[in-house]
RNA sequence: GGCCCCAUCGUCUAAAGGAUUAGGACAUCACUCUUUCAAGGUGAAGGUAGGGGUUCGAGUCCCCUUGGGGCCA
């Protein structure tokens, strides 16, 4: 089995392309395959260097290794040329004088008259001496593919038996005018050259295939096995696009997405493995994979359910595990720096612990955790509000003076010294807990009491006490 | 507009004509645990688009309608 991922140089991998990856990489995986990665790059104007980097950088970022590639059909342009001239030789196309102004009046002609409109097949019945005539201005020619009667059917691996009547199909273009060959033609004489056997892909290419079907067979080629991939859709239900917003993977990478956690979100996302797990492996996907599986119908893409699966991943994952991925987003924040990072490892995988239970992503580490690393927060106003009373100073300078004495600043004996404090004065506990909490983190929520101030250190949390004196009540 | 694909809770899906009171997950809501927030536990609500057929029996097969999507322009 040999299968394959095409994606265009465009500035990102699109995370439907990710998936039809992640899919091809399963099969091949699966079955002891080649997975051969290419590069669609004829659109040389719009394609760089830069581009296809950030492609490399995503698929090595998702774990989806290929064994081949990449391939840039830039370079291979002669190729296509010379096929694209036997075809002609041989009578099975033809070419086209037709300029672009012509074709869009005649096609605008053909609505007016409420004909459906068809390439017309003008130039395939020009006389000889047209044609040299045609060739002597120096009219740029396409090559057009002549397409012959009849019906082409498929056997889709997802669809199941599709067919399409010729006359449904124009006399499409291979070859364009300025040399460089269609998506259609290319990726027909890519696929055969590089022996793909499965072409998994999504379902927007299936009005494609009869048209590559039939340059399959007019080059004396055997077609591949086809199967499409339903499409990821936006909230809106339109195809996943810029404007839904996240739709690069990278972007993932960057809101502090695991890669494990989104290639197991989009494996499911038009497949099960037909039970009821959902957290799985790479090793348990692609044992369990299989294309028969694959769904026919359009998915939502639902961040939510994303966002639970990297909670999960993070939650499952060890301290030591999180550490460097928590620390790129620490330090984009600029809450630590590069030097500092042996000297704190200890503090930050303690850190780690005390806050994974409560993170979606990487990202929330550093939102959530950053008190953990300053002491420039403001309080929340809210909680403020309602945990901030009259008489609340002079219990803080009491407690203030048991931490002092708090020796070591353990769980155990920080918990001892609060709770023993509130006893003494009659109250409960919670009343010193809730102001301490918002005084040290600046925030109503987080890590157990006790674990955080422990974590925080004596130093800090007395710092912080004795800053907020004043203003208190 | 032409052609193609698709139709199960809000979302992702399970149910290979009989095992179904249509199952699970996310999200939502309630309760519980708790110093808070999460996490966890328990529970609730929520679906076979509509209409015809085929069949002893249809979410499942066929047809039509409707709806959604894609491609080409």
């Amino acid at each position: 089995m040999r299968v394959r991922i095409a994606p265009s140089p465009t500035g990102y991998l699109h995370i439907g392309t990710a998936r039809t990856a992640l899919y091809n990489w399963l099969l091949a995986r699966k079955h002891k395959g080649t997975f051969v990665l290419r590069i669609e790059d004829t659109d040389v104007e719009r394609s760089s260097q830069e581009m296809v980097d950030v492609i490399l950088e995503s698929l090595k970022w998702l774990g989806l290794d290929w064994d081949e590639g990449p391939y840039f059909q830039s370079r291979r342009v002669e190729i296509y040329r010379r096929y694209a001239e036997r075809l002609l030789k041989e009578g099975k196309a033809y070419c086209c004088y037709c300029t672009p102004e012509e074709l869009k009046e005649r096609r605008e002609q053909a609505i007016r008259e409420g004909r459906a409109w068809k390439y017309d097949r003008k130039c395939l019945y020009l006389s000889e001496e047209e044609k040299r005539k045609l060739e002597k201005e120096g009219r740029p020619r396409a090559i057009r593919f002549l397409v012959p009667p009849g019906k082409t059917e498929f056997n889709d691996l997802v669809h199941g038996k599709i067919e399409k009547n010729h006359e449904d199909i124009e006399d499409f273009v291979i070859l364009k005018s300025d040399g460089m060959p269609t998506y259609n033609f290319a990726v027909v004489v890519d696929d055969h050259e590089m022996g793909i056997t499965h072409v998994i892909r999504g379902d927007d290419h299936i009005s494609n295939t009869p048209k590559q079907i039939l340059i399959y067979r007019a080059l004396g080629w055997e077609p591949p096995l086809f199967g499409h991939l339903p499409l990821i859709l936006g909230e809106d239900r339109s195809k996943l696009s810029k404007r839904h917003g996240a739709v690069a993977v990278l972007q993932y990478k960057e809101d502090g997405f695991l890669p494990d956690a989104l290639v197991n979100y989009l494996a499911l996302l038009g497949w099960s493995p037909g039970d009821n797990r959902e957290i799985l492996s790479r090793e348990e996907l692609i044992e369990l994979f299989s294309i028969e599986r694959v769904s026919d119908r359009n998915a939502i893409f639902d961040r939510r359910k994303l966002l639970w699966m990297n909670g999960e991943y993070i939650k499952m994952k060890s301290e030591d595990e999180l550490f460097n991925g928590v620390w790129e987003f620490l330090k984009k924040e600029e809450l630590v720096k590069d030097e500092e990072k042996e000297e704190k490892r200890d503090y930050i995988l303690g850190f780690i612990k005390l806050m994974k239970e409560r993170c979606k992503t990487l990202k929330d580490f550093a939102t959530l955790g950053y008190y953990f690393f300053r002491d420039d927060f403001e309080l929340d106003p809210e909680g403020i509000r309602k945990h901030f009373y009259p008489g609340l100073k002079e219990r803080m300078e009491k407690l203030l003076e048991r931490f002092e004495k708090t020796e070591p600043f353990t769980v155990e004996n920080i918990e001892q010294a609060l709770r023993g404090l509130a006893e003494e004065l009659g109250i409960k506990a919670k009343e010193l807990i809730h102001p301490v909490r918002l005084i040290c983190s600046g925030m109503t929520f987080g890590p157990g009491l006790f674990e955080l101030l422990a974590h925080l250190g004596k130093e800090r949390v007395i710092r912080r006490i004795k800053k907020r004196l004043p203003e208190l009540p």
